[in-house]
DNA sequence: AACACATACCTAAGAAATTTATGTATATAA
DNA sequence: TTATATACATAAATTTCTTAGGTATGTGTT
């Protein structure tokens, strides 16, 4: 029963900027599977969107890559840039004031 | 300083409809003007992206109208159709979910 | 009168982000 | 040998939004 993919829009990445804020370096892979286990299964982060993300996210300077082989498959690290580790600051507050503004649009907490 | 609009993504529809569960009845302008004050002005609904929603809910059975002239002006209002207002119930146990695991995803609250 | 601004509706072109559908390749378990 | 998991990737189509207009009325200002 995983809920409506479609609001993965717009928060895509900063998940990833964040996942990596904690977790230091991962690849691909490895973060479609936690987001999976997170969540407990419900929210699936597809690679047709992950991936495409974590291109554009190297491109803009805020990710950093290195490969590695490991059991013959090609595996491709990602970690934050020094740009990335100041716009995942930004990023996380941007994302809790829109949280913020989202419950009170939908009552669910009293306005302020 | 209002806050990255593109985080609507995937949340319009069901701001709209939780507008209207509250309010029964309520015509565009209004509901940009609604979004503004709740949000303080942080949160900006354009009329480009209002009026192709509304007329989406429309055309999917969710909303009804009818038209009024006020001050020589034509106001169209929008008010829940039966099938609007059971819609409204699953789209916020949704959002709610969502809001729930984008939290745990950015650390906002503490594993489960 | 002229102008700006608020009210009130609308749409079209373009951009951005995602889904869906593939493709490649290796390892492992049935 | 077949399916599943691991691991990367991209291209076409779809969805959703922004930007940028358009029409029209009312009000307040200069």
């Amino acid at each position: 029963m995983a809920i409506n993919n479609e609001l993965f829009k717009g928060t895509l990445q900063t998940i990833i900027l964040n996942l990596l804020s904690v977790n230091e370096r991962m690849y691909g892979y490895e973060i479609t599977q936690r987001v999976k286990s997170i969540t407990q299964g419900e929210l699936l982060l597809k690679e047709g969107a992950l991936y495409p993300a974590l291109h554009k996210l190297e491109a803009d300077g805020l990710l950093e890559t290195s490969t590695e082989v490991v059991d013959n498959r090609v595996r491709k690290y990602y970690s934050l840039s020094k740009e990335g580790e100041k716009k995942v600051v930004s990023k996380l507050q941007e994302a809790k004031e829109f949280i913020s503004q989202l419950q009170l649009l939908l009552n669910l907490k009293p306005t302020l």
